[in-house]
RNA sequence: GGCGGGGUAGCCAAGUGGUAAGGCACGGCUCUGCAAAAGCUGCAUUCGUCGGUUCGAUUCCGACCCUCGCCUCCA
C-alpha cells in the first residue's frame, strides 16, 4: 500500500506521487515561525503536524528534503524591534534561538533548511522584478509595488485554487484600511512595502526604492529557490491557505509560467479547553508555560499526535495528564522488552509494524496508528507476564517499535540517575522490609514519594522512579 | 452574507451500508506485608434531532438544532 495524503487543491484524499522520476527524492516547505515571540502551543501543533508528515514519508522510504523558513522581518517584528529600541536580528535572533530549542524539545527533526527572510532579500528583489517584467505587478504612487490579481488572471492563471472565494462579497473597509494602500484593486497585495518612517533601521535598497518585502513574497522566493520553481509537498495550518498560500501561489505561477506544489496539506487549529486560545482567557500556552508545569516535551508531542490533522483539536490540561499516563505505559513495556534482550536486531514484528503502517498511509490516520500501538502494548505485556516470550521474540518486537517510533518520535523515557541520598533511603526501606518493621518501611516509602521517587516493587525487586 | 469543518461513553478520539478501535478516568481482579503512576480485565443495544432510501443506517439522502473556523494580523 502508499502513501495517500489530503491534498488541498483537489479536497480530496489522493495518492502521493514525488516529481522525482526515481520516485525517491522529496522537496517539502512548511512555512514557519513569525519570530516576534515565543511559538504557542496551537504553533506547535502546526511544526509538530509537519514533522509528521516528514517522518511518515522517510518511513515510506522517501527521501525528504525538509524546508522550513524564518520569517524574521514583518510588521509585528518592525513595532517591537522600534519599541524595545533593538536591532532587527538582536530581536528576532532571541526567539529563534527559542523556537529552535522548543522545536528539539518536542522531538522535531530538525529541518534540512531553515532560511531566514532576511537572507533572501535579493531572491525577493528578483522575483518582484520577474513579475514586474511579466506585467503582472506594478508599482502605486506611494512607492509600494503590489501584485495584480487581475492581470494575473488576465494570463489565464487561476487565482483561488485552495478555496473558494467570492471578491465580490469580500467587505472592504472593515478589515483593510483602505486609506493604507494605495492599490489598484482591494485584492492586490503588497510584494514590496516602500519605506516609512515607522520601519526605523529596517529597509533594504531595491530597483524599486528603499523598502522591505510583503508578507508573502519571502516564501514563494525561498522555497523556489530551495526546492526548485515546482515542488513536491507544501504545509502550513489551515489559517494560511488563505491568502497565504493562495498568493504564494500567485507569485509563484505568475513569475515563472509553471505549477507551483503538487501537493498541499493544511493542519487544522486547536482549541484549548474548548475554547479559542487568548491571552484574556488564560488558556493561553507557550511551550515553556507546559514544562514549566512539569510535563515533558515528548507529552505534549503525544497530545498533539492525538487527533488527526484535519481536525479541530481540543488541547487540555487533563489530556496532558491523560498523555502522560499512556506514555508511562508504553515506557514500562518497551523497559521490560529491554530487560529480555538488549538487541533490536531482529525482524520487525508485523502485528505492530503492518497495523501501524497501514494506519499512517491512510492519510496519516494518526488514532489508529496509535490504536496499533496500545494493542500491541497489551499483548507484548501478556507475553512478558505469561514468560512466554524468548530473548529473540522480544528483540523483534523492539525492533518493530523502534521503527514504529522513527514516526511518533517519542523515544525514551530518560532515565534520572538515581540520586546516592535517594538510594540510601530505598535500601534503609528494603532492611526494615526484610526486618518486618513496615511501619518504618511505609514511612520511608512515603517520605521518597514527598521527594519525587516512587518505589514499584516486584519479584525481581525494586524499581525507582521519578515522578 | 459567502465558503468550509464538527456533533460517537465522564473526558479525548478512530471508524464502517451488516451491528461501535484506542487512550485517559472509573470499577473488579492479580501481584503485594500493605501498596503502587505494575499487569490483566470490565465499561456505548448505541453514534445531535426528526424524517427518507434500504432486508439492514451511526455510516447514504433531506430538513432542522447546536458548535467551531476562514473571508487580507493569524499555526
Amino acid at each position: 500500500m502508499a502513501l495517500k495524503l489530503f491534498n488541498t487543491l483537489e479536497r480530496s484524499v489522493q495518492p502521493f506521487t514525488p516529481m522525482d522520476p526515481w520516485q525517491k527524492r522529496v522537496g517539502m516547505y512548511c512555512c514557519g515561525p513569525t519570530v516576534y515571540d515565543f511559538a504557542h502551543i496551537g504553533n506547535w501543533r502546526t511544526f509538530v503536524f509537519a514533522d509528521l508528515v516528514r517522518r511518515a514519508l522517510e518511513f515510506s522510504g522517501y527521501d525528504v528534503n525538509h524546508v522550513m523558513n524564518i520569517t524574521d522581518v514583518e510588521d509585528k517584528i518592525i513595532r517591537k524591534v522600534r519599541d524595545n529600541k533593538t536591532t532587527l536580528r538582536a530581536f528576532t535572533g532571541r526567539f529563534e534561538a527559542a523556537f529552535l530549542e522548543d522545536l528539539q524539545a518536542l522531538h522535531c527533526r530538525l529541518p534540512h533548511h531553515m532560511p531566514r527572510a532576511t537572507d533572501y532579500i535579493a531572491e525577493i528583489i528578483d522575483l518582484i522584478g520577474r513579475l514586474i517584467h511579466r506585467g503582472i505587478a506594478y508599482q502605486a504612487a506611494d512607492g509600494s509595488v503590489y501584485f495584480s490579481i487581475e492581470k494575473y488572471r488576465g494570463c489565464g492563471c487561476n487565482y483561488g485554487q485552495l478555496l473558494k472565494l467570492n471578491f465580490d462579497g469580500l467587505r472592504v473597509g472593515e478589515r483593510v484600511s483602505a486609506d493604507e494602500y494605495e492599490k489598484e484593486s482591494v485584492a492586490d497585495f503588497a510584494l514590496w512595502k516602500a519605506r516609512v518612517a515607522e520601519d526605523g533601521e529596517v529597509f533594504w535598497g531595491s530597483p524599486f526604492g528603499e523598502g522591505r518585502p510583503g508578507w508573502h513574497i519571502e516564501c514563494s522566493a525561498m522555497s523556489m529557490k530551495v526546492l526548485g520553481e515546482s515542488f513536491d509537498l507544501h504545509l502550513g495550518g489551515e489559517d494560511l491557505k488563505f491568502p497565504h498560500h493562495e498568493d504564494e501561489i500567485a507569485q509563484s505561477e505568475g513569475a515563472t509560467g509553471k505549477p507551483f506544489v503538487r501537493h498541499w496539506l493544511h493542519g487544522a487549529h486547536l482549541l484549548v479547553e474548548g475554547k479559542k486560545m487568548s491571552k484574556s482567557l488564560g488558556n493561553f500556552f507557550t511551550l515553556r508555560d507546559l514544562l514549566a508545569k512539569g510535563f515533558t516535551g515528548r507529552e505534549v508531542r503525544h497530545l498533539l499526535l492525538s487527533a488527526h490533522y484535519r481536525e479541530t483539536f481540543n488541547f487540555t490540561l487533563d489530556g496532558l495528564q491523560g498523555a502522560k499516563s499512556a506514555l508511562a505505559r508504553i515506557d514500562e513495556c518497551v523497559g521490560k522488552l529491554r530487560e529480555i534482550t538488549r538487541s533490536a536486531a531482529a525482524v520487525p514484528e508485523p502485528a505492530l509494524l503492518e497495523p501501524f503502517a497501514s494506519a499512517l498511509e491512510d492519510d496519516l490516520n494518526i488514532s489508529a496508528a496509535w490504536a496499533a500501538v496500545f494493542d500491541w502494548v497489551r499483548e507484548t505485556n501478556k507475553r512478558i507476564a505469561e514468560n512466554s516470550l524468548p530473548p529473540l521474540a522480544a528483540a523483534g518486537a523492539l525492533a518493530a517499535w523502534e521503527r514504529v517510533d522513527s514516526v511518533l518520535g517519542i523515544g525514551c523515557k530518560s532515565e534520572a540517575p538515581v540520586p546516592a541520598e535517594i538510594a540510601a533511603l530505598a535500601a534503609e526501606r528494603t532492611e526494615a522490609k526484610k526486618a518486618r518493621d513496615f511501619q518504618r518501611a511505609d514511612a520511608i516509602r512515603d517520605r521518597l514519594k514527598s521527594m519525587g521517587w516512587v518505589i514499584e516493587d516486584s519479584p525481581k525487586g525494586l524499581k525507582l522512579k521519578k515522578i
